[in-house]
DNA sequence: TTGAAAGCGCTAACAC
DNA sequence: GTGTTAGCGCTTTCAA
């Protein structure tokens, strides 16, 4: 067996507690004993067992992050940060992948919550009425979905898309496809109204086409939908999207940005290695990660008791390569004969 | 408080040791009563505290999963499968980042050892002394490092590394480089000493540099040298290296695969949706990932006894647009006269 | 400032 | 089959 407080305090001639108090509460321990103490714990490799001090505690200092996919490569950062933050704060986190599955996404929460003191849920597929009932038991931060009643950190899309709508009316396009995400994804539909909006005021056309899946194999699917709805420009539901978007149509003949321009959101690193570099959204997920878990330490140490806050962290476009006028026949340049 | 065994006893009129061996050992308790616990047990929203029940079986049914930098592609899809392996074996998993930090990696395993049963180290940056000191402590199991007396999964890049420099040879290049990583890392000693063979064999003259940073940076950092070398093939330490060293190539006007081939290794997403796509040695992450948690898992219920064992995972060449034969006047390659 | 004792939620002999 | 009891490693009153 490893080494235990009663190991330390037989060595060192004092009573648990005296023992207990130099790891919990040191000002309360003369400063003679406490070094002494410390000093044959060293000695010994005591490591205090933070599971046995939740018992008594109520405080696990453990923290869930539950995420849709851990391979899509939107949350790599996010979990680091997330992690790196709560590190920081001394707590260790439960990473856990969910396959997308409203289901095991349940489950999950259920057998961890016992485990830590909070949940991080990051674009989260449950009803809302299964959240309802699961946040009696435990606090939970939700990333990038709105829920009422519940803290949330959100990505801006919305503002991006908006600009990603003028950037593209200002090149000079008239006819833009939005590719959405999934049924249940709230950055889909804040795109989606975002755009509708900002489309509607420069009096551009635009085409709705999906759900998607949000992968390259998604954007290549709508590679032929999109080639054959003369759209010039289109913006994609994330950055793989967008790049599946531009293989699918370059194996078509169909030029980026030269006959159409494309649009990714997450400024993800295979988009920025890309050729064209994707014109694209960024989504400050390291930054949302860190607030995430500093919201949910403050519900913690409040008792859950604090109002919900709603964080909403800015989104930029960063204009690369994939975007640019468009061809001045009215598109399609490729496929007109002279 | 949340609902406890205790409550779920009292509710169904028997005591705590029969609800308890219900969860734990349902063969020893009455049919009629094991239903009508579970019954009350539900109702009450009864779930198990696993911290608590670590205490007394000495099993958290946790795991620790330490990785040297979760936003390199190389480890989201082991972690996702490591992750999905040990949730079905009903485990959960810390995952941890150490910035490729050892002392913070140490550190990490020392907090984190008493919560788990056993801790998966990736690609560790720890000296084999502290790993020495550690196993005592934890059962572990290794990935991508050579480490004798401890359970090893080990992706065989030496192989696939080999098999590059034939691919090279092939192709008729004469001169090629291989861009080391960092200074710890076994994988990068591993392709050194496999391509240091091959190539003698294959009578090609090996350029090595390094260590490089295992980023695009550290690819881009390498272009000036590589473009200076003269050599016509380069084998770099994983995918973004290769990246990176593209784009610094091609800023300085240098073609791939038209003047200098480029080969990665890892097969991660951004090296299979670049122009040109990259030729790579795939590495078997996931499995990796499955293996080891198996092993792990075997090992902790072998009270660490077992032998340790020592999986290889094959590797192989993928063959894609990165590399081609040398331009004939670039090289005195393929024309040299005997 | 330190010791004694109770108890966190659960399991595991051991009795009955 | 089920109840009794002790105890896992730790914290936390309460006394001294």
């Amino acid at each position: 067996m490893a080494v235990t407080i009663r190991d330390v305090a037989r060595a060192s001639g004092v009573h648990v507690s005296t023992v207990s108090r130099t790891f919990s509460a040191p000002h309360l321990v003369n400063a003679e004993t406490r070094t002494r103490v410390l000093a044959v714990a060293e000695g010994l490799g005591y490591r205090p067992n933070r599971a046995a001090r939740a018992l008594t505690t109520g405080r696990t200092h453990n923290l869930g992050l539950i995420v849709a996919d851990i391979a899509n490569p939107f949350f790599p950062p996010l979990i680091k940060a997330a992690q790196a933050q709560a590190r920081e704060r001394d707590y260790h986190v439960f990473v856990a992948d969910t396959d997308e599955d409203p289901l095991l996404e349940q489950e999950l929460i259920e057998t961890l919550c016992k485990q830590v003191d909070g949940v991080l849920l990051c674009s989260p597929r449950l009803s809302n009425r299964v959240i309802e009932r699961l946040r009696a038991q435990v606090p939970f931060v939700v990333v990038n979905r709105r829920l009422k009643g519940l803290t949330t950190v959100l990505m801006d899309v919305g503002q991006g898309a908006g600009v990603a709508v003028e950037h593209v009316a200002g090149l000079g396009h008239r006819r833009m496809a939005l590719l959405t995400g999934p049924q249940s994804s709230w950055t889909s539909e804040e795109m989606l109204a975002a755009a509708t909006l900002a489309a509607r005021e420069r009096d551009i056309e635009l085409v709705v086409m999906g759900p998607n899946e949000p992968t390259e194999q998604g954007g290549l699917a709508a590679a032929r939908a999109v080639a054959a709805s003369g759209v010039t420009a289109v913006l994609c539901y994330n950055d793989l999207v967008a790049l599946g978007l531009i293989e699918g149509l370059r194996e078509r003949g169909v030029d980026v940005p030269g006959d159409v321009s494309v649009i990714g959101v997450d400024d993800s690193l295979p988009g920025r290695l890309n050729r064209p570099k994707l014109t694209t959204i960024t989504m400050p997920t390291a930054a949302a990660g860190r607030m995430a878990v500093d919201l949910l330490l403050a519900a913690v140490n409040a008792g859950d008791a604090g109002t919900p806050t709603l964080a909403r962290l800015e989104t930029h476009l960063v204009v690369r390569e994939s975007t640019a006028a468009p061809a001045r026949d009215g598109g399609r340049s490729i496929l007109t004969p002279t």
